[in-house]
DNA sequence: GCTCGATTGCGTACGCTATACGCAGTTCTA
DNA sequence: TAGAACTGCGTATAGCGTACGCAATCGAGC
């Protein structure tokens, strides 16, 4: 399930060079190692194409109704055709989460702190999943090895070059930060298809409240009485408040570490 | 997608007293509200035997596997059976995920205070998680409505009740905690998933070693080079790390509060 | 006790999915 | 010019969720 390796179909790209070992041959193609020999007939596609068109169904109509037939079909060409191209259609969505990150901002740790250049980086995370709201859906089940993903990382690693922090704890906090905001991003996509129209904030409370038998839930019912789970103009401010309160968190860490000494 | 109502199939449960309107139907069935009529055949099976039978088989082939043939196979009965319990497979899915979740630690704001609280109920969940993995793989597309789950919620405020924090802020504090166990549970699932045995972490740090050019990303190759990368012990520690900083995060908020005053 | 309608389990059917396999046509190399 | 390599893609398979309708069953009202 996760390491799709020693394949040996067409989309596979038998270049000429040994594949790396245990790298996905998808990810060779997508760094642009493995030139493609030169016999037969010449390709109608493009690599690049095949994942557009893939990105094209998914924003238009939903990662749910995006499959091999529907991306073929949007290319004029045989469902199988795509086999030539993609190993399979995690190979395909594979290609486009990581074309759909694009590239990160650039990040220069002379120029901006830690919390600036981290709070620069989840905005931009946070934009891109804005822009690309199927890569939600899209479940991450490998380490990432895309070429965009991997800017993405070094580009949070050097957003904390100028701090005390072990290249671990850099590590952890990336991830723990990127998992926020896909968290935080998935949740406002939810709550905004949820709702064709209708706030489901307000009705949310409502239905809690009727819900709840007559004795209990003192704390809930008191968040009821509050009006907080009544407000659906908060969904944005929840990405603020989580994104302070882990940057608070890391300072804490950092501080641990003693003084600044620039 | 979201909100399926006013639906008139039979799984919606014709009660005689009204259903309360904008509540999903197989909502006002997990609590127990709405009794069956008495006429006609008794019925062969219970909703909990067939949400019993769901977990049983996501739990032993995976939620992949988890088909609504695949269950009815499981209980001995044909498939369409199925639908005099449960309305549609998202239905199954939904009770199933509360059922999974099972009833939240008791919390006594008056015992422990907040930062106890909510490490217990980070806990538990991750708990609950670690027992039922293929919770993780199904999406959750709605508000917590389930028992379970509301109790959950309950447990979470009532962690915070002695806080001076606002209830809006108790609420986010929750939806942050949730997502953050959510998100960690997911990729200590998946690192263990994907590794069949051999280890994978120390292969990704390799793996991108090989991949980055020549020239650029500095801080990544500092990070690789510190063996950060090739450590895969340190799974469990990664939520570890992230709990903390997000409750300092929490505590530096309180802070700003003021002076405890009990 | 009998009838009638509500409710049951479930067989059949439909449209959809991913993709294995193999064939015919194209194009470059020797 | 021969042959090998590679192309697009038609066909076929096994599986999915679920709409529909029918025969059997059971309780309520007379």
């Amino acid at each position: 399930m996760a390491g799709r390796e020693g394949g040996s179909g067409p989309a596979d790209g038998a270049g000429e060079q040994p594949a790396p070992p245990g790298l996905p041959p998808i990810i060779s193609l997508a760094w642009g190692l493995q030139q493609r020999p030169a016999r037969g007939p010449r390709r109608g596609l493009t690599l690049e194409r095949v994942v557009a068109a893939g990105i094209e169904v998914a924003l238009t109509e939903g990662v749910g109704a995006l499959s091999m037939a529907r991306v073929a079909n949007e290319l004029g060409v045989g469902t199988m055709s795509l086999y030539r191209y993609v190993s399979a259609k995690d190979d395909l969505l594979t290609l486009m989460f990581d074309t759909a990150l694009g590239r990160p901002p650039a990040i220069d740790p002379a120029a901006q702190d830690w919390r600036e250049g981290l709070t620069l980086w989840a905005e931009g995370v946070r934009a891109a999943y804005r822009r690309n709201p199927w890569a939600l859906r899209v479940p991450i089940s490998a380490p990432p090895l895309g070429p965009n993903n991997v800017a993405w990382l070094e580009a949070a690693l050097r957003a904390q070059a100028n701090t005390p922090l072990s290249e671990q704890e850099k590590l952890s906090t990336t991830l723990l930060i990127s998992g926020f905001v896909r968290n935080e991003s998935t949740l406002t996509a939810d709550l905004a298809a949820g709702a064709g129209g209708e706030q489901v904030m307000p009705k949310y409370g409502e239905l809690l409240a009727r819900l709840l038998p007559d004795s209990g839930f003192p704390a809930l019912r008191r968040a009821i009485a509050s009006g907080a789970l009544s407000d659906d103009d908060d969904i944005d401010n929840e990405f603020d408040f989580g994104l302070l309160r882990i940057l608070d968190g890391i300072a804490a860490l950092i501080e641990e570490y003693g003084p600044v000494t620039p």
